[in-house]
DNA sequence: GGTCTGACTAAAT
DNA sequence: GATTTAGCCAGAC
């Protein structure tokens, strides 16, 4: 396992964070606060749009939206068209910044991965 | 060391 | 049913 430095402090919560996100497979999409549920904070969906503000380039950022599909943290990308773009090339269709077929992309990794 | 903001969510109005 | 407010925790000023 590599582990991720962002600094030399803690960030167990960052690397959690990060650990889930590159765990979304392909051509699905999850949302912020499924992520924070499945690390047991479950009100600090903020704090996972926080923690990808490390943004390592192992961690598919693209792929975690808010709760309605909206590609609400493309504006922190590199361009604020690639993860658009990203989403498009995984099979998601994504239509004024809005992932369609949410439903079906939607990833739930206390789903998933919970069983 | 107190205050504000922030890639969100859910409840109340 | 849509809009507004409050709650969350952690980092930045």
């Amino acid at each position: 396992m590599k582990p991720i430095k962002l600094s030399e402090k803690n960030k167990d919560f960052f690397k959690d964070t990060y650990a889930v996100a590159r765990l979304i497979p392909k051509g699905r999409v999850t949302s912020y606060g499924a992520i924070a549920r499945y690390l047991g904070m479950a009100r600090s969906a903020r704090m996972v749009g926080w923690a990808m503000n490390g943004c390592p380039a192992d961690v598919p950022a693209h792929r975690v939206v808010n709760r309605i599909g909206m590609l609400s943290g493309k504006v922190h990308f590199p361009t604020p068209t690639l993860m658009q773009e990203r989403l498009e090339a995984e099979g998601i269709e994504v239509r004024d910044d809005q992932v369609q077929n949410l439903k079906t992309v939607y990833w739930d990794p206390s789903n998933e991965l919970s069983l």
